[in-house]
DNA sequence: GTTCAATATAGACAGTGTCAAGATTGCTTG
DNA sequence: CAAGCAATCTTGACACTGTCTATATTGAAC
């Protein structure tokens, strides 16, 4: 009476009791979701109920619905970091306008390809919960630290001495994290002037790390 | 004798069937529940409660939830437009780098008192819902312009013509929006250096308008 | 004084997060 | 190979949410 036909050892089509990949599809599920409708269309019983599973089976792999969050927006920092972290200049030389264009212009398209992460990651759900991840504060922090680092680099390649580099690294990432926010959650609606203002901010950075020396007119 | 003992007349103590001012206490009571409970406690039911009202009296001053929430973010933005249009400098008298360290620093500090309006106003929550009020859009575009029309004023002040007002109003509105949105959401703690970075983004702003002519080392 | 629109109410429904208790499985250790 | 154990999955239950419907009360207009 227990294990009857139907129960296991099928693993093509009936499907077995446990899982096996739960967890790795309920985070993508979950970011799917998020994309296609919103915070709003993320409940925990619907993206079990995608996945063909009870409706508490995904509290088995994360807490509670917090800790799915964090789970998700840790994804957005792991790919946020290589994003930053990969040099827009050729190793050695020196720093240049367009090197400081291509930053920002990769920095906005990562958010707008990756909104649903993005919101995530820098939104208050989160950061104002005081219930962050052990892991994602971690992942977080390294996140900010490539950031910094990067501003020192291009300071020492500039060997501008007036630019304080946490100052700079603040308020920059600031015009990044302020761009991408507008225009993520629907503010700033025309898409096309998207590399138009990035270049606008870059070139404010620009005149911040090298001030131009001459007057040109 | 239709007004009986405790009907009316006695506004202190025993409740009337009409409230009479229940829409003005449900937007500042809403607005008490999102300032020291954050979004999530926030719910039309506890609302009611708190009023001492019925579940569904809400519902005959606002639509839906989403309604409300219009209604709070419209009070925010009549809020913000004052504080931008506030001329922080001496009428007709030349724009100076002060002048645009206090226009900074007032925003900022206008998004730190306000931050349960500002989230709202400016959150995902609204904009991508394409449910928003007609007089909210209103109002919101409303906001925008006179940003703008700050940045015209600064730049025919300082008569640079390289400077194009829309490209520099959206991306120091971004440093701005930024800047807030960071230490509203709690990413940014330290709120020792609000000023100091306020200070910094209003330098870089300055730098922009009104590039220096001569080298000074 | 009657009528009407504005305002308030209780009842009901589907949906949510999540706790508790029990069922099923695969791995480990004897 | 057997037993046991921890990981995984399940159903049941609870309090809470937004909001629809139908009903009651009121202040003001005619």
């Amino acid at each position: 009476m227990t294990s009857h036909p139907e129960s296991a050892s099928c693993p093509t089509s009936e499907k077995p009791y446990h899982h096996g990949d739960l967890r790795r599809q309920i985070l993508d599920e979950a970011a799917r979701l998020l994309r296609e409708e919103g915070e709003a269309g993320l409940s925990m019983r619907k993206l079990a109920q995608n996945l063909g599973v009870s409706r508490t089976a995904p509290y088995h792999h994360f807490a509670d619905k917090q800790a799915l969050l964090c789970g998700i927006a840790e994804e957005g920092f792991r790919r946020l970091r290589e994003v930053v972290r990969t040099p827009p200049y050729i190793e050695g030389a020196e720093i240049s306008e367009a090197a400081v264009r291509v930053f920002v212009r990769r920095y906005v398209q990562f958010s707008i390809d990756n909104a649903e992460y993005y919101e995530l990651m820098f939104g208050a759900r989160l950061w104002k919960s005081q219930q962050l991840t052990e892991s994602l504060t971690v992942e977080a922090h390294n996140a900010f630290k490539v950031y910094i680092e990067q501003i020192r680099v291009w300071q020492q390649s500039i060997r501008n001495p007036n630019i304080d580099p946490l100052r700079f690294a603040q308020v920059s990432w600031s015009t990044l994290h302020g761009m991408s926010r507008l225009l993520i959650d629907g503010i700033y609606l025309d898409a096309t002037a998207i590399n138009v203002m990035s270049d606008t901010a870059a070139k404010m950075f620009w005149q911040q790390l090298c001030p131009p020396s001459q007057v040109v007119s």
